[in-house]
DNA sequence: TTCTATCTTTGTATTCATTACATTTTAATT
DNA sequence: AATTAAAATGTAATGAATACAAAGATAGAA
């Protein structure tokens, strides 16, 4: 459950120096799959980082981004999202509860990039929206 | 290209009354199909419309994407940004310059809903981002 | 037409996510 | 230990979106 140890090698692999907040935010990332805020993560780690600073967290989900160890989406209106999972896969979220969740096993063709001269194309988000069962009330 | 007819006509098949502030907004959602944000929608009208409030802007919008009439566009994490056209079609963003381009003639299944016991799938978005044409230089 | 009720618009104030930036702290190297 | 660069912190500022109360417009009934 604890993984620290799997935080710092994936740090490095990705050429992010693992201090102890970018490995804390890590393992939380790596723990809670639930596709987290910054607010959402920072009121997580505050317990036991009590210096911790919200900058911070938006400081080191950047550089996350920017190295491609981490995955923004943009599904939410009211705020950035952030999926350790880089693989190719959909989301879903509940206009009910605004909850997302992950879609896997859909088709490969759906996520490749249409060959346009316009633009160059490397990156693709699928978000599919509307009410999920808890929320429909069964 | 003056459409404030057809504007009428498309407002009252959503069932929205077509008071002089909702039709200029929606002449110039047929007239500017570039997706705008409520900012620029605002500024393009002010000078037409002096006493035109963003509030305004804001309730219209948001009346028109309630009755199907207009789409909300989850795209760009700066703003909200608007599309007249409803049908099924995917979007591209610019990481450079931000602007939001339409992107037709995909398969149209990429534009079905996965059949998921756990979610009521309503809406689909597909969102594609790179570097478009003009910001590459050429 | 006038009255009334409802709908729409307006303007201000507030909220809140995000960014900017200057300062402090930490870590690595000589 | 001293030096330097990188990282973390805290505060202030920005700006999109929302809340809300007041003013204005519209439609229907009397």
């Amino acid at each position: 459950m604890l993984t620290t140890l799997e935080s710092h090698k994936y740090l490095r692999q990705h050429s992010i120096k693992p201090s102890v907040q970018r490995t804390a935010v890590m393992d939380y990332l790596m723990n809670n799959r639930t596709h987290p805020t910054i607010d959402e993560i920072y009121l997580a780690l505050c317990p036991n980082m009590p210096t911790l600073s919200k900058t911070t967290v938006y400081n080191t989900l950047d550089i996350f981004v920017e190295r491609g160890a981490v995955r923004a989406l943009v599904i939410d209106e009211k705020n950035a999202r952030y999926d350790i999972d880089v693989s190719a896969h959909a989301h879903f979220i509940c206009r009910s509860c605004g909850k997302v969740h992950d879609i896997f096993n859909l088709k490969s063709e759906l996520f490749e990039f249409p060959k346009l001269s316009r633009f160059s194309i490397n990156a693709v988000e699928i978000s599919y929206s509307g009410i999920c069962d808890k929320c429909k009330g069964n």
